[in-house]
DNA sequence: GATGAATGAGTATTCATTCAT
DNA sequence: GATGAATGAATACTCATTCAT
């Protein structure tokens, strides 16, 4: 659902051209990505896509449609590509959840997510829709899929009594956040782990495993209820 | 061509010059987070601090600096207020968490904190002093806390022995994210619990709780260690 | 004939006040000598004559009358020191006019000169009855004085034959130049003397001085005539 | 909305690119003439040149650099179109020099010259640089080529001894000052000779020629020599 | 009188968008 | 298709002027 040549409605496919969008939407990638949405020229854009600026027009109807089809298209690219190398399952649950976290966390610590991360976030405001987008094209999918696999655990007695979906969320959530402290250490140097991120992996499955382990005893230890605050 | 305070004839004991910096750093942070920087016009924020433009300038002496003054005094105080109402501790650690983990949650999850995490995300590229800025007072000082609670228990036995600051940093990556999730839902309400914010939290206290109960059994299930780190 | 106090019609004599105008005045006259009028400030004006603002507003009724003031008033308490000053006068007309000039060059020559004449110079676009005053008030009655001598010269028979008006217009025009070259040496070095100014004011001298002497021969060298160039 | 070149609806063989900075340049120079660099507006000289606002910005990065660029450009140009001008040589060094008075003069007189020097004057403070161009770019190669004539002169016997670039300066100042009272006619009406502009150069020439004829007689009248120099 | 906080008209500058070539 | 010159809407910022104190 990529680029809008022109009004007409979708004549040919055009030969070479073809290319041109793809062009558009990496270099657009990347400008938005050094200045944010507000500050990116569409004459910078067009120079890095190695194209003058009116042709970016041929393509796109403007800035805002540009921008929509960048975070979208390059989203559904990055999913696809990260579930495409997802490798062949193991049979345990734990097995599986500590494969899958692995390759989520290799998608979320690349370049282009903390990239397209800080671009949804930060545009929320004026493209609800788009982190919508987001929301349930990424997470929602990495939900479904970590809580499959916490659902086969747990009924397979791998792991303790736990709502997935719960599961799901909290092992996303921390994995979002961090990954995005170590990809942007420089300016996260206060909060990231210090240590390696492949480390950092490791803390996150070994603090999730520890979650899921079974209670032996009896005695999860009591954590007081909120009930009455005042 | 005399002065017009407002259109509307309200002579309003105006003239409480110490309150300017105040007015318009609100008026600031409302604008800004319902159109991000860029869109956010001067004019807009003098008008809703009840000024004019130029007023705003005898106080900061341009957008930029006025954003800067915005995201880091509102953080401060919002912080401060925070660690302010800090209730009287408990005696067990685990008592200590779960009421921390509520009083971060209830900060988290207020409207400003979401505002200005989308503010810090959205302009990281440009203003990473900012981010930094909210990295190190904020996230960093709730780390040291968390972790100081969790050596607490560790030493006590209430915990397993687990890295304080590597705990610190789950609870804290956690709560980030589905604060905010909860926090924006119609945006969210694909990832988002469906159930009621309170609810999230218990969800939130009681993973952390699993997490961190002492090993009865066999030390820990053995989670598989990934065959090919290099 | 210096400042407006309000548009009442001049009530009484202010007491002290009647300082403030000389101060605004002086204060005005640097400020705008060193950024010109619209670089000028009404506030850095205020700030040179310790006073605030709006106290100027008692004085002048906006910027224009206080340049106005500033150009006139200053031109004439100049003018009037100047020619206060003016010495004894000798007997022989060459003398009164070697003196004359003399008077003349320490006035041109001096910062308050230099600086006038470039605010009526530069805003003659905007103020030419400034310049029109500068004209009348100052090189007209020097064009006078001159005259006036260069005339008792020739009817003594110590200069030659020469409209007394053309041989003023001569030496107040080349003064007038040169003044402004030697005040402005920084800028004007290329075209200034190199020498001590006072020695361009003895080069003046002697130039005019041979342009006056009588024709001995009747040798006026002839010069040709433009009459019918081609 | 679509871009209206003129609301008139001439089509016009617009697309001229080469042409632009000219244009502009002869439209600012015009405006800043008559309004003063910080009085002109942007737009305009836009619409002198019959241009939009953004054009100018196509060619100039903003009013200052445009300023400096009409200044320099009107300079250059008009000096080098009059020195081109500059008419086959006489043999006697009086023919020359009168000769190029008149072309001088010509230059002088011009409202060209007389804009720009009001510029330059008026801008001293803020472009000095632009001033020093100026002194040596015009006056200065004027007074080389004065002083060239001068020495011939005073060599052949022709002239009687005096220092060429004296002679240089004295001609230069009184021609520059003399041409703009003349060019500003309505407003120096009180110190321009009242005759017509044409009288006005011989005048010139006539006194620098009884300024420079050979002393025939006791070698000069002996002008009193200010006594009380210390 | 004097002050200086507040106002808002006025402009330089940017850049998405258009369109003649 | 592609280009990039031209356009003009949009806005940060300045500062003369006002007026409540």
């Amino acid at each position: 659902m990529s680029a809008h040549p022109h009004p007409s409605p979708e004549p040919r496919w055009r030969r070479l051209p073809e290319e041109r969008p793809r062009q558009i939407l990496e270099a657009a990638l990347e400008v938005f990505g050094e200045r944010g949405l507000a500050q990116a020229r569409l004459e910078d854009i067009a120079k890095r896509a190695g194209l003058s600026k009116g042709t970016i027009y041929l393509y796109f109807p403007n800035k805002e449609a540009l921008f929509r089809e960048v975070v979208q298209s390059t989203l559904i690219e990055r999913i696809e590509r990260a579930e495409h190398e997802m490798s062949a399952r193991s049979d345990s649950a734990g097995d599986q959840l500590a494969e899958y976290m692995r390759e989520w966390w290799r998608f979320l610590h690349s370049g282009s997510y903390a990239t397209l991360h800080r671009l949804v976030i930060g545009e929320l405001h004026a493209f609800p829709d788009l982190a919508e987008f987001y929301a349930r094209e990424v997470i929602q999918r990495a939900h479904r899929l970590l809580a499959g696999i916490v659902r086969r655990g747990v009924d397979a007695g791998e792991f303790r009594r736990i709502d997935p979906m719960v599961a799901a969320r909290m092992i996303s959530s921390m994995s979002i956040s961090q990954a995005l402290w170590c990809q942007q250490r420089d300016v996260f140097k206060h909060v990231a782990c210090p240590a390696n991120d492949a480390v950092v992996l490791e803390q996150l499955v070994d603090f999730v495993f520890s979650a899921l382990r079974p209670d032996t005893s009896t005695n999860k230890p009591a954590h007081p209820r909120p009930a009455e605050r005042k």
